[in-house]
DNA sequence: CCTCAAGCGGAGAGCCTCTCCGGTTAGGGT
DNA sequence: ACCCTAACCGGAGAGGCTCTCCGCTTGAGG
């Protein structure tokens, strides 16, 4: 690649993650192009799609998460380490403002890009060594699967996000889900 | 009014109907308005907001639902006659493509039309003598709210439409709520 | 039958996404 | 050091969207 062509890219996925923190999910691809100082040609070449542009932007995110993941793995209580993780799932993809909910809540995933899926892979094997081991540990039920799981988690993100202003919706609707109830009994402190 | 205005109105709302079950909330009200013979113009008089359009087709499910739910209010059951009545609720959001979840997911509902609230909190209301019940019958946690089980059953609405090809996907989510396990042992058979 | 307010509809402004292609330039080969 | 060409650039423009505005049409009461 190019020097100017790497130059312009960085510039574009700098404005990208500034426009999708400030508007979400409704930024103008026109005006991040804009705003990065280049043309609407330049921003599509680099990322054909919108998900090419979100897997650029999310990727190191996404590692981050695994890697957090495989630290709780090591906790004392496996139910809260899922919990952990989880929340911290919730809160990656509301910082994201929908956009990764929109195209990483359901497994199948349409239109997804390759790489998109693979974000998703990683992140569900992540989950699942981590549920695995609650519910081996008794705390989480058996019948849960980690798909589903995600799925629900990326549904409460959404919905979180469209109510910026109850900032501890999130947390109240994580602990509607079995399993992720908060103060449960293994802490019998 | 008078009798073409009335008879516009009417045949706005019914290309309306149909378009947002085939598109979802992707539908073009251009298209609405074309497919309903009328101009943009007189779409836009009639239905000033998306909001407006939304609450004159929804209007009728929604008395639907509180009328199901007095009747579920009867139902030997009370959690059972939750369930049935979220899921719904659930499947009424579903039908609306997400429209009305985007809408309707989030209480405070920002921009919301008075007719929108007024239709929220009709199904609030209905929920709330619901889950009431179904917690005095000590079958669901009493610590959980009305107001968030619905915003969660919105979210899982919406999450499933994102994947139509998964129907069962409804369901297992709802099962993954807190106090919505499907066989409970009230059932005792 | 006449009048005129209520109602109509489509042109157009201002957004958006995405494509196409002529001009520009980086940087390897000589 | 210079040239050549493939890679890259950017913006004009097609086509679609929402929503407004206003001159024309028409239902229906007097």
């Amino acid at each position: 690649m190019r020097a100017d062509a790497r130059d312009n890219r960085e510039r574009v996925l700098r404005a990208a993650r500034a426009a999708f923190a400030e508007h979400g999910a409704q930024a103008s691809l026109n005006k991040i192009a804009q705003s990065a100082g280049v043309g609407a040609g330049t921003l599509y070449r680099h990322f054909p799609t919108l998900g090419a542009l979100l897997v650029a932007i999310i990727g190191d995110d996404v590692a981050a998460l695994c890697e957090k993941g495989r630290d709780l793995l090591g906790h004392e209580s496996p139910a809260e380490a899922l919990r952990t993780w989880l929340r911290a799932v919730a809160v990656h993809a509301t910082a994201m403002r929908g956009l990764v909910a929109a195209r990483l809540a359901v497994p199948p995933a349409p239109h997804a890009d390759a790489a998109l899926a693979a974000c998703q892979e990683r992140i569900r094997a992540t989950g699942a060594a981590l549920l695995e081991r609650a519910q081996r540990d008794g705390a989480v039920p058996g019948d849960i699967g980690i798909a589903d799981l995600l799925t629900l988690v990326n549904a409460i993100a959404w919905v979180s996000e469209q109510a910026p202003d109850d900032e501890y919706l999130l947390d109240r609707l994580l602990a509607l889900v079995r399993g992720m109830e908060p103060s449960a009994h293994e802490e019998g402190t």
